[in-house]
DNA sequence: CCGGAAAATGTTACCGGTAACATTTCAGGG
DNA sequence: CCCTGAAATGTTACCGGTAACATTTTCCGG
C-alpha cells in the first residue's frame, strides 16, 4: 500500500483516520459550517427541517465539537480549575461538591488540579492552567509568588482565592481566618481548665498559622505548648504516634489541638488504647468537623468550616463575573465555629 | 469617553485591557511569532542574544501562552484528564498521586473530573472532556453507554479504564474483577468458621459485584447473606448505622464483609460500643485497605488494592502511546490480596 | 576572500471553531 | 404581483499558536 503524498494537506490527513469536524458534517449535510454550529449552539435559529439533518449527521458520525478550536475563538471555555493541596484531604470535598453543581447549572464544567502542599508545584501547576484559559479559577489558600500573582493579573482571568485571608487578594476572597481559629481552640480549652495543652499539627502554612496563635494564647498566661509536626497530609497515624510522643515527653498533658480531624481521632485512638479517659483525662480537640468525627466514640468535639458555603460563594462569584454583573462583595469572610462535643 | 470604534479589530480590542499575545512579544522584541514560539519550545535553536531579548520581554509583560491556541495547531495538549467517582474516596488517591507524578517527569498535566457514582452525568463531563482534546483520558470503572464509547473511538483519544474487568474495552485497561474479591472475602471468612455473615455495601456497581459474589459463595453452601446497602459515598456513620440494622434484624451474625474500610471502621465502632468483641464475637473485613485500617483497634482485615500500581501502569501506558510505542499490553489483571490483620 | 554547510530566523498556510455582517428565502399586506 | 421585514443561511475574517518549508546569516576550511 504506496501512500502517495497529495499537495493538500487536508487530504494528506485523510489517509490517516481522522477525527470528524465542523466541516465534514457541513459536507455531508451540503449546509456551511456556521449552520452546523448553530445546531449545536442556537439551534432555535436554524430551519426544524436544516436542524434535523444535521443532527443525524452529527450522530452518525459520533462528532464532538472541538472546544479548544471553539473557546480559541470565543474566547469563553466554560471552564473553571479549581486547585488543592490533596484529593483525598476530605476537607475540599464539600467545597467541590458545591463548586461542581453551581457551574453545572450555568453550562460550566470543573476540573481539579492537585497541587500537593507545595508552593514550587503549586505555581507551576497554576501557570500551565493559566495558559488552558479557564474563566475562572478557584484556589485554595492564597498565591504568595509574586510572579505568579502578576501573571494571574495579566491574565484578567477572574480568581478566588479560598480558606484563608489576606489583605491583599489577587482578585476575590472567600475565606477564613486561621490564627482567629488557634485563638478560639485555645481560649475554648482554657475555659475548661485545660492547662497544659499540647498540639499535634501538620506542617503545612495554614496549620502552622493555627498552632502558633493557638499557642500565642497560652504564651499569654505563661504556658509553653510543646508541637508535633506531622507531614500533610496527615493519616490518622500520625496522630496515635503524635500522642505518644507527646506523652512521652510531657506526660502530664491534659488536652491536645489537633490541626485536623484525621489527628484527632488517631489521638483518640491511641488514648484509648492507654486507658486515657476522654474528655476527663484529656481533652481533644479536631479542625475540619469531618463526618466521621461525629461518629467516633467519644464525638470529637472539632473546628467547623462550612465548605459547602465557600464552594457556594466562589461558584456565584464566578458565575456574577462571567454574566458581567459587579460582584457584591470581592472579599468574604464566612467564619467558622466550634462543634462541641464530648471530647473537650 | 467616546470610543470611536476602528476598523481594524486588533485595535479595537486594544482599547480593552488584553491578554499579551505572542505577536506583542514578538513586535515588542523585533522577531516573528515563530522565534518567539522557539524560544519558549526549542531554545536550542535560537542564538543566546535573541533568546535572552524574548525572555526578558515575557518576563516583562507576564505573557502566558494560550495553549488553547498550541494544543489546536500541534494537536498535543499535554493534558490528561482522569474521571473519578468521587474527589474524597480515599482510594482514588494513591491512583491520581502516582499518574500525576508520572504524567510530569514527561511534561504532562493531570486534571481531575469527578463523577459522583452517577452514569448520566459521568457521560456529560466525559462527553464536554473530549471536547478537549487531552492526550489521554483515564476512566474509573468501564464505561458502558454504547454513544459514548463510539465517540470516545470517534475520537482517538487514548482512553485507559481502571478499577474493573471487561472483555471489551474501549482501548487499554488496567483493573481486577471485583467478583473475585467477593469470592476471596467469603472463602477467607468460611475457612476461619464464619456461618452466619452479613454484607454492608456501597450501592454502587462495582461494590454490588463484590457483594453479589460473596453472597453466591455461602449460597452454594446454603446460608443465606443478608446485606444492607448504603449511598455511595459511604461516610463512617453508615457503617455503624449499618451494623446497627444488622444486628437488630439478625442478632446471630458473626462476620461482616465491608464495601469500602470507612464502613468497616464504623462497624467496628459500633461493635466496641455495643461491647461485641471483634474477631471473636464478630469478624469484621473491609475493602481499600486504607491506611488508617491499619491504626484502628483492631488493626482492620481489608481487601488490598494496589492502587498506586494502577496509577503507574495507567500513565505508563498512556506515555508509551504518546510516544508512538505499541503497548506490550493493552489489558492488565493487578489483582488484589487481602491484608489479614487482627479483625478477621 | 570565497564556497558551502550549519545555525538562525522568516513566510505561509493552516488547526477547527465563532463573531460580525451580508445575503437569500419566505410569509403576508397593500 | 411587488414590497417589506423577519427568518434562515452564507461569507469573510479572525482567535493565537505551530508545522513545514524557505531564506538569510554565520562560521569555517581551503
Amino acid at each position: 500500500m504506496v501512500k502517495k503524498p497529495s499537495k493538500k494537506p487536508a487530504e494528506r490527513r485523510s489517509a490517516i483516520a481522522k477525527t470528524p469536524t465542523l466541516a465534514d458534517i457541513a459536507a455531508e449535510v451540503g449546509v456551511t459550517k456556521i449552520t452546523v454550529s448553530r445546531a449545536l449552539n442556537t439551534p432555535d435559529q436554524l430551519s426544524p427541517a436544516t436542524l434535523e439533518k444535521v443532527r443525524a449527521a452529527i450522530k452518525r458520525s459520533g462528532y464532538t465539537p472541538n472546544l479548544l478550536a471553539g473557546s480559541l475563538s470565543s474566547n469563553r471555555s466554560k471552564l473553571v480549575v479549581a486547585l488543592v493541596p490533596s484529593i483525598s484531604g476530605a476537607m475540599f470535598t464539600a467545597t467541590m461538591q458545591q463548586v461542581a453543581e453551581h457551574l453545572q447549572s450555568h453550562g460550566y464544567q470543573l476540573l481539579i488540579g492537585q497541587t500537593g502542599y507545595d508552593d514550587a508545584r503549586e505555581d507551576a501547576l497554576l501557570e500551565a492552567v493559566i495558559g488552558r484559559r479557564p474563566d475562572g479559577i478557584i484556589l485554595t489558600g492564597i498565591v504568595h509568588s509574586a510572579q505568579v500573582r502578576q501573571k494571574l493579573r495579566a491574565a484578567c482571568i477572574p480568581v478566588v482565592e479560598t480558606w484563608d485571608l489576606t489583605p491583599k487578594p489577587i482578585d476575590m476572597l472567600v475565606g477564613f481566618s486561621h490564627p482567629a481559629i488557634g485563638k478560639a481552640a485555645a481560649e475554648y480549652l482554657y475555659k475548661r481548665d485545660c492547662r497544659r495543652p499540647a498540639i499535634i499539627s501538620p506542617d503545612d502554612r495554614r496549620a502552622k498559622l493555627r498552632a502558633e496563635a493557638f499557642s500565642a494564647v497560652y504564651a499569654a498566661k505563661k504556658y509553653a505548648v510543646p508541637v508535633v509536626e506531622a507531614p500533610a497530609p496527615t493519616p490518622m497515624g500520625d496522630g496515635r504516634s503524635g500522642l505518644a510522643t507527646l506523652l512521652r515527653d510531657h506526660p502530664d498533658i491534659d488536652g491536645v489541638f489537633c490541626g485536623s480531624d484525621n489527628l484527632a481521632l488517631g489521638a483518640l485512638i491511641e488514648a484509648k488504647a492507654r486507658g486515657i479517659t476522654v474528655p476527663q483525662q484529656l481533652k481533644i480537640i479536631g479542625y475540619g468537623d469531618q463526618s466521621y468525627g461525629k461518629d467516633a466514640d467519644p464525638p470529637l468535639t472539632s473546628v467547623r468550616i462550612d465548605g459547602a458555603a465557600i464552594g457556594r460563594l466562589a461558584a456565584e462569584m464566578l458565575m456574577a463575573r462571567a454574566t458581567g454583573q459587579p460582584p457584591r462583595k470581592k472579599v468574604v469572610d464566612i467564619g467558622f465555629s466550634i462543634a462541641e462535643r464530648a471530647s473537650a
